[in-house]
DNA sequence: TTAGGGTTAG
């Protein structure tokens, strides 16, 4: 029994922190570097398990044995439900439907209204002699349909049209603007590159006391460049008494939340320090959206404080806490330290499922350990747990990334048996094996394959085949796929990036 | 919008 297991919540979590020992590293990259003889994160314990020396491979990273069994529940899982008839056939279905096609309707007759506005028509008249119920709803529809149709060409005009029908609307009897519909002009302007427009809407939302949400943030922070922009922003937000969470401690989750989606590492740092400076006690989720930061800055022994800290604040890890350590651990080359961590989560009832395996085998393939991959993906399997197309893909780039293409084969194979489908990810994958295996006629094939079986392959799916089939000296079958792919209408806009292609 | 997994050339 891994000692932790079957402890109240605060001891439990506080003996997970300490087997994953502050002072040493989950990744061996950090050991590597310092040059010093590297352990295995998990410590030592009464059944023997520990201690990896650096450099072993496969599964004796970390001194794995055979009696290291995982353990997870027996197969079997909650009974199937059978109620479940698809289709919502209550009353006032039908007239729901029917009122949103009239909305539907009206909003396409008023884009193309806005459309028309210009010297010699006025929207604005237009608009007034139409007399549409503006709703949240009308709204919505209106502006998506602006959204949608802003290309290089209209961005200047488009947020200018927008922002007509926003002041019309406005000023129309019975209907007020909501958060939504401010959010929404804001992404038309974000959209069109007009920055100093959305801070002006933000600050009309504020004097109108208009709610701000963490939607109106995520707009702002990803329309604003600088750092400085940044921080000011979220200090704006923080200050603001219409951006409302309560306990205030969500309001810097949200925040924290939404820097986490655009990848602000060193910006969710600064709001974590300003969040405990001014005394707001972090939960379980600002523990892993810190700890997800410190681990993708590289910061790893902060990463372990944090996560030691969470033990002494009597905080559980929970699903999320669990993934992001598998795939430290994986990354980091410690299946002994995975397996261990597996089986604690069994053992105090999180019980792992396809994505910590997912999650952990990434790790594990980018360690470049195949063997711990296979270890893994089988026992998975043996565990009742079904694997699906993300980990099959996981598998499949874990193979080819190592040249072992025949095994990816392999994978790929058996993913069709057990009726999981490949989807695109899965085919690039297969195709770049195919590309570093020389096998070309094959990766050609594949690409149009994938094509028959409703999976569009993406412009670097051919701009890599073309540049793999051109530094193989194949430059008359890169000129077949490029055809190929001008044939099907694909990637029109891109051709030129193609250097030397002329089309015929 | 208070969360969760994957590909990619130049």
């Amino acid at each position: 029994m891994i000692p932790g297991a079957h402890l109240p919540p605060l001891r439990a979590a506080r003996a997970l922190s300490a087997r994953l020992c502050p002072s040493q590293h989950l990744c061996s990259e950090g050991s590597r570097n310092g040059g010093e003889s590297r352990r295995d994160t998990l410590q030592s314990n009464g059944d023997g398990i520990l201690e990896g020396e650096e450099e072993v491979k496969g599964l004796d990273a970390g001194h794995f044995r055979p009696e290291m069994l995982l353990r997870l529940p027996p197969p079997g899982g909650p009974p199937e439900s059978d109620d479940d008839d698809g289709e919502d056939l209550s009353p006032g279905h039908g007239s729901r439907r029917w009122f949103f096609e009239d909305v539907r309707l009206e909003a396409d007759r008023i884009f193309r209204i806005l459309l028309q506005d210009g010297p010699g028509f006025s929207a604005r008249q237009a608009l007034d002699e139409m007399r549409p119920k503006v709703s949240i709803k009308l709204m919505r529809e209106v502006l998506f349909r602006i959204l949608v149709s802003v290309d290089s060409v209209n961005r200047e005009r488009y947020p200018k049209l927008a922002y007509r029908f926003f002041v019309w609307a406005g000023q129309q009897e019975g209907y007020r603007h909501n958060t939504s519909t401010y959010n929404l002009v804001m992404k038309v302007f974000a959209q069109c590159g007009e920055v100093k427009a959305m801070w002006r809407l933000f600050e009309e939302m504020a004097e109108k006391g208009l709610p701000v949400s963490a939607r109106t943030f995520h707009l702002l922070i990803c329309a604003s460049g600088q750092v400085g922009l940044r921080r000011r922003l979220v200090e704006r937000f923080i200050k603001s008494s219409t951006f409302r969470y309560r306990p205030f401690r969500n309001a810097f989750n949200a925040i924290l939340h939404t820097l986490l989606t655009i990848e602000q590492y060193s910006l969710i740092e600064w709001v974590h320090q300003k969040m405990i400076f001014e005394g707001h006690s972090p939960d379980v989720l600002t523990y892993n959206i810190v700890m997800r930061a410190k681990y993708m800055l590289g910061k790893l022994d902060q990463f372990h404080r944090l996560l030691d800290e969470m033990g002494k604040n009597e905080l559980m890890p929970d699903l999320h806490t669990y993934n992001l350590l598998l795939h430290a651990l994986g990354k980091g080359d410690k299946p002994l330290a995975a397996l261990n961590l597996l089986n604690y989560m069994s053992d105090v009832g999180c019980v792992p499922n396809v994505l910590h395996f997912t999650n952990l085998i990434d790790g594990l393939g980018r360690a470049g350990n195949l063997e711990a991959c296979k270890y893994f993906f089988d026992e998975m399997v043996k565990k009742g747990c079904e694997p699906d197309v993300v980990c099959y893909t996981v598998v499949i780039a874990s193979y080819v990334a190592a040249g072992e293409f025949e095994e990816a084969q392999r994978y790929f194979d058996d993913m069709l048996v057990r009726g999981q489908l490949p989807n695109v990810y899965t085919y690039n994958s297969m195709i770049r094996g195919l590309c570093t295996a020389g096998e070309f006629d094959k990766a050609f094939s594949m690409l149009k394959e994938m094509e028959s079986h409703g999976c569009t392959p993406n412009f670097s799916v051919y701009s890599s085949l073309v540049s793999r089939l051109r530094n193989a000296g194949k430059d008359s079958q890169a000129n077949t796929v490029i055809k190929y792919m001008t044939d099907k209408g694909h990637y029109l806009h891109l051709l030129s990036r193609f250097e030397g292609y002329e089309r015929c």
